[in-house]
RNA sequence: GCUCCCUUCGUCUAGCGGUCAGGACACCGCCCUCUCAAGGCGGGAACACGAGUUCGAUUCUCGUAGGGAGCGCCA
């Protein structure tokens, strides 16, 4: 563990060192997810250092579980990190240490105030009209009370005030006398988060602290800590939180802003980052980034200070469009856990790296994908009701048989020659395209939707097709023999 | 209540004193077409309000309104 002194080596050089700390008390949420790709840009565009750490001092709410979804979902997002995770709870040895330096210092204090003591006293304070805070009752020297473990509290000074300038908001100045002596330790001694968080970054020696917005009001109390510690000050950075489609504060019921939900639901790592990079942060009209782009070209001082909502429209337009252009291969890669979820075996149908082209033009989500392409790999239970009213009607008999025997007499089942073959077919029959495609489309896949028939031909396979074109034609001629 | 912060099309944004206020998503129309898409072309759509500063404000300053955050022995 580095000791304070040694963050004055880092401070002032051109690598930075970041860290994105979330208290696992839930999933990472797509706010998270996006303030750790700041933090993240930032530090790899300067060569430097990204740190994970975990900030679970509070014992009540901390779970396991949490921590491994947040590291599921920087591990999905590709978000790697140097150092870390560091977890909170593994350095109280060293919170205490530096917890009883401030108390020799007389730099904080014990406070043995009740409670309900400070319960009435901000109270009797807002009724006033004033803003509630800790009236300094023990801080200048308090009997101990039997039976009672003190807190310990930061001694705030009371001249002067905080001005620091934000990397994102400006600068930004408050009294001294708006702040009061906050805790820094419990009565068992274990230590709270201003007063960890300040320890954390010097000696994990941050340059540069990329957090929510939600943290502007602590940064002043921090930067006095800061100072009582002899520490130099890096840079703070707050960015603006993520509103929900409606405008209206993130929460559960906006559906998925767990990062894992968006994988359940179809989303690339690539599509959620560059959408959420460009939450907040532009470069002239580009809308499309890769990671090396968004690490050359990413300034944390170009963020706007404005909240945005998520919109999922845009994501999945950009969803749409990784999976239009990222190598069929690597889109593959990630079909591949889709079709294990749904229970469907590739190996029963066309490769995938030839499926993915074909259909990343008419579906929006890898999820959507998985279900649309099941028809390619399994068995056809039946054709869907409307479908078959309207095109596997007797008139659809003579194409269907027309086009099933040119197709068995096919050698090369590609797309071109399977093209020309239904072209043909419909020239001989004298008949549109539309004729036949369309049964043909409903006798292949049991629906009226399908990619072009040619592919979905392909797809389909020799075999499979054939034989579902026969499939159809014997349900044509019941119809037939039913009227 | 007090303190801090925010405000350009429905949404994400460009703009950094003089622009027909640009792009993207979404939406609408047309084209293409074997279905659904994708694609191409075109369209509607914004500077919250009020004072200043200035020859000139979306841009700078101050108010107003609206919104957010904090005011914990949570992080």
């Amino acid at each position: 563990m580095p000791p304070l002194a040694e963050a004055a080596f880092y401070l002032g050089t051109e690598f930075m060192r970041t860290r994105f700390a979330p208290s696992p008390t839930g999933y990472l949420h797509v706010g998270g997810a996006r303030t750790a790709l700041f933090c993240y840009l930032q530090a790899r565009a300067s060569g430097g250092v990204f740190i994970l750490r975990i900030e679970d001092t509070d014992l009540q709410r901390s779970t396991p579980e949490s921590v491994q979804a947040i590291l599921d979902g920087m591990e999905w997002l590709g978000l790697d990190y140097d150092e870390g995770p560091i977890y909170q709870t593994h350095r109280f040895d060293r919170y205490a240490e530096v917890i009883r330096q401030l108390l020799e210092e007389g730099k904080a204090y014990h406070c043995y105030c009740s409670k309900e003591r400070i319960e009435a006293l901000r109270e009797e304070q807002m009724k006033a009209g004033l803003k509630p805070r800790y009236d300094g009752h023990c801080r200048d020297g308090a009997e101990p009370v039997a039976g009672v473990k003190p807190v310990v509290r930061f001694r705030n000074p009371r001249e002067g005030g905080v001005v620091f300038d934000d990397l994102v908001r400006g600068r930004i100045s408050i009294s001294n006398t708006e702040l009061d002596d906050l805790v820094i330790a419990r009565p068992d001694g274990s230590p709270t988060y201003n007063f960890t968080v300040v320890v954390d970054d010097v000696d994990m020696a941050v340059t540069q602290v990329i957090r929510g917005d939600d943290h502007i009001n602590n940064t002043p109390r921090q930067i006095n800590i800061y100072r009582a510690l002899g520490a130099e000050l890096p840079d703070f950075a707050h960015v603006p939180m993520i509103l929900g489609d409606d405008g209206a504060r993130l929460s559960k019921r906006h559906g998925a802003v767990g990062v894992m939900q968006y994988r359940e639901d179809g989303y690339l790592p690539q599509a959620l980052l560059n959408y959420l990079v460009r939450l907040g942060w532009s470069h002239g009209d580009q809308e499309v980034f890769s990671l090396k782009e968004m690490i050359d070209l990413f300034d944390i001082r170009d963020v706007n200070r404005k909240a945005s909502a998520f919109n999922t429209e845009k994501l999945d337009w950009l969803n749409q469009h990784y999976m239009k252009n990222l190598p069929a291969k690597e889109v593959a890669d990630h079909l591949s856990w889709y079709f294990e979820k749904a229970g469907i075996d590739p190996r029963q149908g066309p490769g995938l790296e030839d499926l993915v082209p074909v259909q990343a033009d008419r579906v929006k989500t890898l999820r959507e994908m998985t279900d649309q392409s099941r028809v390619f790999y399994e068995d056809l239970q039946e054709f869907d009701a409307g479908a078959a009213k309207k095109h596997l009607r007797p008139v659809a008999e003579e194409p269907l048989r027309v086009v099933g025997s040119r197709l068995a007499e096919l050698d090369d089942w590609n797309p071109e020659s399977l093209n020309e073959t239904v072209r043909l077919a419909a020239e001989e029959l004298e008949v549109g395209m539309g004729k036949i495609a369309q049964p043909l489309r409903v006798a292949l896949t049991g629906t009226a939707i399908s990619p072009s028939i040619d592919k979905t031909l392909w797809l389909t396979g020799r075999e499979r097709s054939l034989a579902r074109i026969r499939r159809a034609l014997e349900y044509v001629m019941a119809r037939a023999a039913a009227t």
